[in-house]
DNA sequence: TTTGATTTTGAGCGATCGTTCAAGTTAATA
DNA sequence: TATTAACTTGAACGATCGCTCAAAATCAAA
């Protein structure tokens, strides 16, 4: 049964990257992760090698599901920015129960590992860096679908919608200003079709 | 004399407060304390009681920092909103050498301490509900000098500022981007004014 | 110069950290 | 059923953690 094992080890890591999200990587001991993926350390160590490998493995995941998220948004909706609303809607309004925490993982990854040699810091520039090259290949197709401007390069449209997203899931981290999030992104994306 | 001791104690707590910064809570260690502000331990914890007191000390430090530099700004600048605008180009495109991080310290703190009973999780609340009613304050007054529409309230273009601010900070924490930070520090003032 | 209050020192405490590995368990093959 | 290779277990290692406190150093007042 190889699928099996496969399966397993996907969703250890699943349950490990929403405890690295949630608590940050210096904050997790291995023993909160052995109670968590109800793991023995010789197993861990035998499956990951190191914390910062199954931190690795889990940052990777992490990212993976953003994008599945994505793809899910804009598989049920008639326009490319009428899914990609409905991610964000999604992340910052509705996922406020399940999601560990409203600052992307990936944005906490790279403000945690401060010194700039480490192999998790390049990592998550790494990773930040295809996420762009990712939604770039969406602005791509919404230019073409004219959904927005010719004028405005796909780049420029990912750069503005990353900080953008990274703006506002860093202010709804607050719990008091919830309220307010869907007015927010509505003027978020108002201003990028006017851009 | 009173000011002498004051003076280093303040001193001690904004070396801490950028070894912190640049760091996190929980990957600095009091041994990385001891070294950075060259004091031992017992002196350490009669002056701020714990690890947790020097944090919450360095924290309340820095915002109040962050204000003194926007007021050195305002102060030199014509307009409420030109020291505004010289005051994120200062924090975005020149600091990269004497700051710890883009990333704003009250963000990763807030980031940083995901148990929500925390004390430091809450001061991290606090303060930056009290950054928000400065920046109101200063937006009131931008509006009344006729340099923002009446349109829009001095809340709104706060929360709106905070949002671009840290999502700003948050790309250009990436070290490959910075060539576009002037165009998009000028996209933001731009987009406030038509807001 | 002596006194006494205050501050500084650093060895070292118990707890917890990331990690290892010998021993035990499991499951497929012969 | 016996063999064997792969996996799991958890006690325990050395390092480091946040922190304490008795002793030494400091310095203003007497």
């Amino acid at each position: 049964m190889v699928n099996k094992v496969k399966f397993e080890r996907e969703n250890v890591i699943r349950v490990a990257s929403h405890l690295f999200w949630k608590k940050g990587f210096h904050a997790t001991s291995t023993r909160d992760l052995q109670d968590a993926i109800n793991m023995r350390p010789g197993s861990i160590y035998a499956a990951f090698g190191s914390k910062e490998g199954l931190y690795s493995e889990s940052l990777k995941d992490y990212t993976q599901q953003m994008q599945s998220q994505i793809e899910g948004f804009l598989s049920t909706s008639d326009t490319l920015l009428g899914g990609l609303r409905a991610f964000v809607e999604n992340v910052v309004i509705n996922n406020k129960d399940c999601s560990p925490s409203a600052i992307c993982m990936l944005v906490k990854a790279n403000s945690e590992f401060a010194d700039k040699d480490s192999s998790l810091y390049e990592l998550s520039l790494d990773l930040s860096a295809k996420f762009e090259s990712y939604l770039t290949a969406l602005f791509t197709q919404a230019i073409e679908h004219n959904e927005l401007s010719h004028k405005v390069s796909p780049l420029e449209y990912a750069r503005f919608f990353q900080v953008q997203f990274t703006g506002l899931r860093g202010y709804f981290n607050r719990p008091d200003v919830a309220p307010l999030a869907q007015a927010m992104i509505n003027q978020m994306f108002n201003l990028m079709k006017n851009l």
